[in-house]
RNA sequence: GGGCCUGUGGUCUAGUGGCUAUGACGUCUCCCUUACACGGAGAAGUUCGGAGGUUCGAGUCCUCUCAGGCCCACCA
């Protein structure tokens, strides 16, 4: 009987073995290469990555049937804020509390293990990428990459360093990119706060009380004729009475609160923007861990909450407040961890890009889309770009930047590239002295953002080959991945690799969705929603999880239904027993043999398998993959199964009346187009196509596995609309007869009385011993058509 | 507020302006036929979210509208 988990596990070990997936660093054929997606490391591989990989892995193997040579590695992505937030969590930690060495040593020795049950996982689901070329982000490896484009792009002037507000997560206690910003909900609540001009009320709603310390102007539209003669005075702030200017600006909306902003550094976005437009002096409210700096007197030390409740109060005491409400409003919080982010004033690194939008905007368009709406995320990303790309992150664990600087002038003294990976902690700056004359130095301890390796995957990947093959390489043909991160990894990737080289990263990208809940909703562990593909994989098999994921259009979002997994395990059922059938027959054949004449219906169903194979082949070149799925389902199940099959059981298992040649014809189409069947199925399920090819259809194919066997071609010459149109009014005689016995409550080999009209039999006459068996009818009469009982 | 996607029988889904609108699951009926009852043969069920329009002809194109989802912006 058929153990299909034997079976995976039987072949993953074959295939393995027999370096099946290996790239060829030798062969002069063509390549195709792929830019794998190195997952977070994040302890378990979850339903979106089997979801997406899978349909990236569909490509891979068509191509690689195809007659590429495919260059497919994997990395893993553990680098930065993500692993180091993986191991405190695992190793219930806090990386603030622990020397730094310590920490980071944690991290690396706890990842050897994660890795690799992590890797585990991608191959279950029959990855099949080339592992040996591969990369882990925080290796050395990438290390010296990701320092190399560092230093190159200081030295294009792409990068500088600067203390500016930026945005920052008082949780994690680092700066934070745009990119990594969330929305949240949350309640809060909105005050109407009095401020004095010349003993004169004005009223400024905010939800921000504990920033009044940090104001510095006040605004107002410049249109709002409530309070023209306001602009230019001086209004006093609300229990600090200090005074800050009045300022008209464009960006305050008179519909919203009193139609009075007040202007804190900082509080949002628009107050970075009033404060660079206006120049308004700095106050620091906040110290990087989320507290109340000196400046804020008695408040100094509290935590934000603290502080805003005090205030309150105190405000209260005063009468300063004339109105109060809860309202719930939506802020920007860090996505690793949902605390709402600050804005900071501090010392970052940044990459100059902002002016190149134009550029980047060009760029996209040169990609080739599947599917071509998904660039509209890309353009829409681009068009509201308002930072330039911050790349310095306060946490111990990543890799460091390669400089240091000159503790007396401040001059940044780059690594030298033969130097690399560096760390700056540990390893002294290549020169002495510097152009200064002093000879201290001090190093970076900032490490770089995560985003600003991972982007850098094709040269990752590529660059583990010898250098001759580079140029071969890269560009590389495609770039698979979902939806979600367009914003992130396939706009950070495109931009290096433009700096870099003035080039598109590669020609292609393929986005896949999301793999969401029966209900249609995002997997969560905070919604308890998460179906586990290792669990799936358990009950049913990793080919039907991958039948389900060929279900989707590429792009689509797929709710995970159970039933699609069922369809998929009675597919591999159906295969398994039609092959038995076929091999059954095959027992006395030899293809090597001269070609046996074809019966009419054989040509009927090879003119059908062709234009399978023909569109097969179309969608896949599109990475349409579920129209190929959907098409050799249905051909395999009615057309093959349903029909032919039972056609030819009379000439396989009656020799003598149909004739040796007869069965012989059969048996080649059999041999024919269950190969074909298997071949197009294959890069969707993996493991039963092989089981199937090898064995029978191996010792004669002599392909050590049907994965590197040749893609079916399509046979022009097969194509016969007339045969087709033909074949397709027996197969309506056939279902008639099958109709009027359903119809009768008799079974299906209840013998008949057929009745066809003289034309018919005549017209399908090459059909007529075929319908007389499939149908069981004892004669076939002329006359009008009908169908009766013997 | 801007952008994008989706809306087809009970459920999910195919559908490139043109014959009777796919298929699957579910439901109902029948059939243990020498590959398969994890099977086979049938049946019922939708008028394509709504309203206009273009066209000889629209689920398919256009406009508006309703509903859901996603991304971005806002977030006093």
């Amino acid at each position: 009987m058929l153990d299909i988990h034997k079976i995976e596990k039987k072949w993953q070990n074959y295939w393995e073995k027999e370096k099946i997936y290996k790239f060829n660093q030798k062969s002069k054929k063509k390549i195709f290469s792929i830019d794998t997606p190195p997952p977070t490391v994040s302890g378990k591989m979850h339903m979106g990555h089997a979801f997406s990989y899978a349909q990236m892995d569909f490509i891979a193997r068509y191509k690689k049937m195809q007659g590429y040579n495919l260059f497919y590695p994997f990395g893993t992505d553990d680098n930065g804020l993500p692993t180091q937030r993986l191991i405190e969590s695992e190793k219930k930690v806090k990386a603030q509390n622990m020397k730094r060495e310590h920490f980071i040593k944690l991290c690396l020795t706890n990842l050897v293990s994660i890795r690799k049950k992590y890797i585990e996982d991608f191959k279950k689901i029959a990855l099949s990428c080339d592992y040996d070329i591969f990369y882990s982000t925080i290796n050395d490896h990438c290390r010296k990459i990701s320092q190399l484009s560092f230093i190159q792009l200081y030295k294009q002037g792409r990068e500088y360093r600067k203390e500016a507000p930026v945005i920052w997560c008082p949780e994690c206690q680092t700066a934070i990119a745009q990119v990594e910003l969330e929305d949240k909900e949350l309640t809060t609540e909105l005050i109407d706060v009095v401020f004095q001009i010349n003993k004169k009320n004005i009223i400024i709603s905010t939800t921000r009380p504990e920033l009044l310390v940090a104001c510095v102007a006040i605004f107002v539209h410049p249109n709002d004729k409530r309070y023209k003669e306001l602009i230019g005075k001086k209004a006093a702030v609300p229990l600090f009475k200090f005074k800050v200017p009045i300022l008209k600006d464009l960006r305050v909306d008179m519909e919203k609160g009193t139609g009075i902003v007040m202007c804190c550094t900082f509080g949002d976005q628009t107050d970075v923007d009033w404060y660079k437009a206006h120049k308004l002096p700095l106050k620091t409210a906040l110290t990087k861990d989320g507290r109340m700096t000196k400046l804020a007197k008695k408040y100094s030390g509290l935590t934000i909450k603290e502080a805003r409740k005090e205030i309150i109060q105190d405000l209260k005491k005063q009468n300063l407040i004339k109105k109060q409400k809860q309202i719930t409003h939506v802020v920007n919080v860090h996505e690793r961890c949902g605390t709402p982010i600050e804005f900071i004033h501090s010392k970052q690194w940044f990459i100059k890009y902002l002016d190149l939008k134009k550029d980047f905007l060009k760029n996209g368009k040169q990609l080739n889309w599947y599917p071509k709406f998904m660039i509209n995320r890309l353009e829409n990303w681009i068009k509201g770009l308002q930072w330039d790309w911050c790349i310095s992150r306060q946490i111990p664990f990543g890799i460091p930047f390669p400089v240091w600087y000159c503790k007396k002038c401040d001059e940044v003294i780059l690594a030298t590239p033969n130097q690399l990976p560096v760390d700056p902690l540990i390893e002294k700056p290549p020169i002495k002295k510097c152009k200064c004359g002093s000879t201290e130095f001090i190093p970076e301890k900032d490490i770089i953002n995560t985003w600003a390796t991972s982007s850098l995957t094709p040269q990752l990947a590529v660059q583990l080959m010898p250098k001759k093959l580079w140029k071969k390489l890269f560009p590389m043909s495609l770039r698979p991945q979902a939806h979600d991160i367009i914003s992130f990894w396939l706009f950070n990737t495109l931009v290096k690799s433009q700096l870099h080289y003035k080039k598109n990263p590669w020609k292609d990208v393929m986005i896949s969705g999301w793999a969401l809940d029966p209900k249609g909703k995002k997997m969560s562990k905070s919604r308890g929603n998460v179906i586990e593909p290792q669990e799936i994989i358990k009950k049913y098999s990793a080919d039907c999880l991958r039948f389900w994921a060929s279900s989707s259009k590429l792009g689509e979002d797929l709710p995970f239904h159970e039933k699609e997994l069922v369809s998929g395990k009675k597919f591999i059922i159906k295969m398994w027993n039609a092959s038995k059938f076929v091999f059954m027959h095959l027992k006395d054949y030899n293809i090597k043999t001269k070609k046996p004449k074809l019966e009419t219906i054989d040509k009927w169903l090879l003119s059908k398998i062709n234009k399978i194979i023909k569109n097969s082949t179309a969608y896949f070149e599109r990475y349409e993959y579920s129209k190929t799925k959907a098409d050799v389902e249905n051909f395999f199940w009615n057309i093959f199964c349903d029909n032919y099959l039972e056609i030819i059981k009379d000439r396989l298992y009656n020799p003598k009346t149909r004739g040796k040649e007869s069965r012989k014809a059969a048996q080649f189409t059999l041999y024919t187009t269950l190969l074909t069947i298997l071949k197009l199925m294959a890069p969707i399920m993996p493991h039963i196509t092989e089981e199937i090819y090898q064995q029978y259809f191996k010792k004669y194919e002599k392909i050590k596995s049907i994965h590197t066997s040749e893609w079916p071609k399509y046979n022009a010459k097969a194509i016969d609309k007339k045969i087709e149109k033909l074949g397709d009014k027996a197969i309506q005689i056939v279902a008639k007869a099958r109709q009027y016995k359903t119809k009768n409550k008799k079974s299906l080999k209840t013998e008949i009385i057929l009745t066809l009209e003289k034309e018919k039999i005549k017209e399908l006459s090459d059909f007529m011993q075929d319908i007389k068996a499939v149908t069981n009818a004892k004669e076939i009469k002329q006359g009008k058509f009908s169908i009766k009982l013997k």
